[in-house]
DNA sequence: GCCCAGTAACTACACATGTAATATTACGGT
DNA sequence: ACCGTAATATTACATGTGTAGTTACTGGGC
């Protein structure tokens, strides 16, 4: 069961460092972070820390320095977060959430293409015999 | 112009008793939530002072009670929330949320035909102005 | 062998939130 | 006029978060 991993802005800007290198060290982490915002190292070691007691990332020291990577998956994160907005605002209903997204962004016409390959491609994958469409 | 208005599972809740009736008292508040988690009156009476001090409530004294109300619409959370999650975690890639959504619930077939129905009548009522909904 | 600079650890503080006890106030009844 | 009771207002406290200063430790250079 995947406990859920409910995380802030800022958290979520960390873990993507991490999710996108793999593995960063305090300071590099604080050098990705300074085009938005601009941190103490320290700052950004609580942070980093305070994950750390949450267990979504782990550390290693090497050569003096300590050198982070996310315990948890960007997948597993999307998915807790995108559950939870659905259950609690939406009551769960997917297609209002879908609705909202189409309605309230600017969506391109390939995506709306892609969109509907999404869509086909689950309708295939479903065990409920093929509906004629 | 919209403020971004985040709020949590608890917060959430109250609303969805003041969306669902257009007002209620602490009282009714109060116990509208009892089924999912018992609060003391005082609490709630907290709460919502809060959520007034925010601006996403108002009231008004009734017969000696107060009677609170939204002044922001679901919709309008609703909006917020999913625009900054898909923001934030999603880049603000919509077809990476539609998948994620797709692939994480069960979606019944009936869902995924209001789904193509919903994309394709955006992809026919596209550029004027963002009304409809 | 000693000290500096770079790291991490510890401490701090303001604000939001969840939760509720206690205090105050004022209406309605006798 | 007084009082009890039902509401609200005030106060309180733990936890999480954003933010960072201060302190402690230690390996590498002189």
């Amino acid at each position: 069961m995947p406990e859920t991993h409910q995380l802030t802005e800022l958290q979520i800007a960390i873990m993507r460092v991490l999710w996108d290198r793999g593995q960063a060290t305090v300071a590099e982490i604080c050098e990705a972070l300074k085009a938005e915002r601009s941190l103490a190292l320290t700052t950004v070691a609580t942070l980093l820390s305070r994950l750390e007691r949450r267990g979504v990332v782990a550390h290693e020291t090497r050569q003096r320095q300590f050198v982070y990577r996310a315990t948890v998956t960007e997948q597993e994160v999307r998915r807790s977060m995108i559950e939870e907005l659905t259950e609690r605002l939406f009551d769960g209903d997917v297609t209002a959430v879908m609705s909202q997204l189409l309605s309230a962004r600017e969506v391109s016409a390939g995506d709306l293409d892609r969109i509907r390959q999404l869509v086909e491609g689950h309708a295939v994958g479903k065990e409920t015999h093929p509906d004629a469409n």
